[in-house]
This record gives C-alpha cells, sequence and structure tokens, in this order.
DNA sequence: GTCGTAATGCTAAATAATCAGCAGGTGCCG
DNA sequence: CGGCACCTGCTGATTATTTAGCATTACGAC
C-alpha cells in the first residue's frame, strides 16, 4: 500500500477527480475545470496538499508543473465502483450494471459484446 | 428541483452514504456503521445538519428519530454513477459496464439477462 | 411513584479546510 | 537590456467543519 486513503476533503476530491478525467493537467487547467474555482494560489495549495497525502505527484516541464494522480485509474475506478456498489446497490455488481444500461447510451453493439 | 445540491462536507457525505445503504437509520445505528465514529452527539449533530441542507428527514418513531435520505435511491444512484463515468470512463457508460463485468461476482444469468 | 436508561435540543469550543496575497524566479519579446 | 507575463513558494487569516458536553424529556421496570 503506497497510497493513502486519508478522507479526503471536499475541495481536495474535486481536484483529484479533475485529474482522473483530465489524466494530468496544470493548475490552471485544473482551475478553469472548476465550476465555482477559487484563486489560482487556493488550487495551488489543494494540489500541493493532494501530493503531501500521497495522492498525486507532479512533473516538471519547462517552467510549470504538471500534476498526475498517483493511484493509477484503473485502481480509482474499481474502489469508486464499488463503493457505489456497495452503497446503492446492495452490493449487487448486477444490479448497477442494469441501472447503466437504463441509463440508455449503451449501443447494441456493445452491449452484445459484454455478453 | 426541490432537492439541493449543496457541496457536501466529508462526514455528512460519509453519513448519507450509510442512509442509502441501509436505507434508514437511528442515529445510533449509523454511528454504529461508522469505521471511525465520532461521539453520538456529533452525529446527532451532522444528521441534524443533513436534515437542514434538506438530504435527509426524520420519522419520529415512539421516542427516536429515524432518519431517511430525502432524495430517492434511484436518482442518487444515477447521479453517482453519472459522476463515475465521467470523471473516471470518459463519459463510456459501456466502459464502465464492462469494468462491473469484469470485477467478477456477475452471474451468467443476470448477463444474458441484461442482454 | 421513583429511579435508571435512552432519547433529543442546544451551545460553545477545538480542529480542519479554504482562501488570498505577496515575494521571488524564469523565460520571452520588443 | 528592460519590462511583461507566467510560474512557484510560502505564510497568515478567514471560514467551515467537527466535536463534546450539559440540560431536558419520555418510557419502562421495579
Amino acid at each position: 500500500m503506497t497510497t493513502a486513503n486519508d478522507p479526503l476533503s471536499r475541495r481536495e476530491r474535486q481536484i483529484l477527480d479533475i485529474l482522473y478525467a483530465k489524466t494530468s493537467a496544470t493548475a490552471a487547467e485544473v482551475r478553469e475545470a472548476m465550476s465555482d474555482p477559487p484563486s489560482y494560489s487556493a488550487v495551488r495549495a489543494l494540489l500541493r496538499i493532494l501530493e503531501e497525502k500521497g495522492h498525486a505527484h507532479h512533473q516538471t516541464q519547462g517552467t510549470r508543473y504538471v500534476y498526475l494522480p498517483s493511484v493509477s485509474r484503473e485502481r480509482a475506478r474499481h474502489s469508486a465502483l464499488t463503493r457505489i456498489v456497495t452503497t446503492f446497490f446492495d452490493g449487487s455488481a448486477a444490479q448497477a450494471a442494469a441501472a447503466l444500461v437504463d441509463s440508455g447510451s449503451l449501443s447494441d453493439d456493445e452491449l452484445t459484446r459484454l455478453s
């Protein structure tokens, strides 16, 4: 377990989600992706905290920092799904899958391919 | 939109998730379900806040309060899934469904039934 | 009736999260 | 070279969250 599973604060989670959604991002890009952005300084402060907690890290790209999540997207996916399945679907992955299907936006091809 | 979609604090979310998982619960039951429970008073305070914010409500059952989520489980499911799909699966519900399938714990019967 | 248990309402204090601002440093364009 | 634009580092203060404690009321057992 290199990965801390601290409880994330609201903003921390919001920003980490953005990192996952965009794969990687600079502080400015993160800020732009926020619907209710605080100051640029604040975003950077949060990114630094995420780094300290071990949820993200950065690479220098020229002068600026590009941040990335520390935990692979796949693992994050998995734990996120697990959480949802247990809290909303009584632990039944089948129910969850069914809900996804019902939500539309699934082509028949993909459906059959799943089976 | 009768429902507020305020940002939930960490503990607020944790408790609301428990309510969804258990469908309904008393303050004591919520506390028991927590891995890192604060005092009983604290749990009650949080439940009251959730009520004020419109995310939960209570029914009196004899002397005690039984709390329930205000938003239907289905709608909560939907928005939770949507969030995951957009942040971890590039908006592709199919990918998410595939991940669920790969996670095992799906019987073949249920799979075929989905198709 | 009275005592003990278990519940709620409320309040105030400690802790954590969030934010903005300022002080550099670096590269680029005129 | 000089100035502009953009980046980081850091620090302190504001604001939200989280917590525990105490007073009060209701119910049941003895």
